[in-house]
DNA sequence: AATTAATAGTTAATATAATTAACTATTAAT
DNA sequence: ATTAATAGTTAATTATATTAACTATTAATT
C-alpha cells in the first residue's frame, strides 16, 4: 500500500523505477524542449516551433480549427499564435473560397526558409537521444511506449493541459 | 535535412517513430496525470499530489526552500501550495529552532491519512502502464530511458518550466 | 425564400496565475 | 557593531488564460 513511499525511503536506485512515470516523462520532455529551444535560439521566432511544422505539413490547406485540435488549444489561443507568426511575415491567412468562414494558414517564402532549420533541430535531438542504443533496443522502446500509451488510454482519465515555458534566468 | 517533415508526409507509421520524442513524452505524462487525477477526484485536495508525497518523504524535516528545489518552482509559488494545504488542515509549519528562518513542513494526522490513497493512485497507474509487458521489456525500457536522459543532459539546453492543468469541460 | 441555428474566426472583458519587488525575521560575515 | 545574506511572506505588477460578445458566413428548419 505504501510501496511508492517506502521504496523512495529505502533505496535510491529502486526509487527511480517506481517513482511516478509521469514525472519522469515530464522531466524528459522538458529536457527535450530545452535542447530544441537552445538549438533554435538564434531564430527570429522563439516559440511555437511545432505549430510551424504542423502548418508545413498542412500544405497550405490547414485551418485554424484543425490546428486548434492538433495542439489541443482553444481557437482564441490559435489566433494569438497566428498573429505572432503573421506579424513577423512567416505565415499568411487565406480565405477558403469553398467555405468563406474558414481561413487556410500557409507559410510565406520567409516561413518556408525556417522549416529546414526547425526540422533539423528536432531530428538532431531525436538522434542525440538515441545515441549509443542498438536498433533492437530502440525498437523495443517504441513497442513499450506504444503498449503503455494503450494501457493508460484504456483507463478513465481527466483531460489535462500541458504547457512549457522558457525560464528567464536573472 | 527534411527528414522529419518528409517522413510525416510519407507514411503515418514511421511518423510516430521519428516524430518529436518530446511531444510523445509530453502526451504520455499528460495522460498519466489525467489518470492519477481521475483516481483521486474524490479527495478534498485536487492538486499538488506529488508535493504531498515529497512532504511525506521529508519526514517532518523538509523546508520550503528544499521543496522549492524539488519541484523546480520559486519560493512564492511554494507559499501558495503550503497555504492551500494548511488551510485544509493537511500540513503544518514549524519553525526550525536551530535556524529560526526556516520552517519545517510536515503532515498533520489528517494529511497522513491521505498518503496511502495518493501513493496507491501512483502505484496503480504505474502498474497499469506496464500491464502486459514482460520483466525484460520493462528493464530494457528503464535502461533506454536512462540512456536517453543522460544523452539529452549532455547537450546544451535552455531551462524550461512545465505545467499541468486540469481542463474544465463545459 | 425567410428565419433560425450553427460554425470559424476575431476582439474585448474578465479572471487567474506568474513574476517581481518590497518587506520581516533571523543568521552569517566583515 | 554593522552589513550582507537567507527563508519566508505579502503586495504590486505583469502576463496569461478564459469567457463572453461579436462578425461573417454557411447549414438547417419550416
Amino acid at each position: 500500500m505504501f510501496k511508492l513511499v517506502k521504496v523512495l525511503m529505502m533505496d535510491k536506485k529502486i526509487l527511480c523505477k517506481y517513482e511516478s512515470l509521469g514525472k519522469e516523462w515530464a522531466h524528459l520532455s522538458r529536457l527535450y524542449y530545452g535542447v530544441v529551444t537552445n538549438k533554435l535560439s538564434g531564430l527570429e521566432i522563439e516559440r511555437y516551433f511545432y505549430t510551424l511544422i504542423l502548418i508545413k505539413e498542412g500544405e497550405g490547406k490547414i485551418t485554424q480549427k484543425e490546428l486548434s485540435a492538433k495542439i489541443c488549444s482553444d481557437k482564441v489561443f490559435i489566433v494569438k499564435i497566428i498573429d505572432y507568426f503573421s506579424q513577423k511575415g512567416i505565415i499568411k491567412r487565406q480565405v477558403n473560397e469553398k467555405d468563406r468562414r474558414e481561413h487556410f494558414i500557409s507559410l510565406t517564402k520567409k516561413g518556408e526558409k525556417l522549416i529546414p532549420t526547425i526540422a533539423q533541430a528536432f531530428n538532431e535531438t531525436n538522434d542525440a537521444a538515441f545515441k549509443g542504443l542498438k536498433k533492437e533496443e530502440q525498437d523495443l522502446y517504441f513497442k513499450v511506449i506504444a503498449v503503455m500509451k494503450t494501457n493508460l488510454m484504456s483507463l478513465p482519465f481527466d483531460e489535462m493541459k500541458i504547457n512549457f515555458k522558457k525560464v528567464n534566468k536573472k
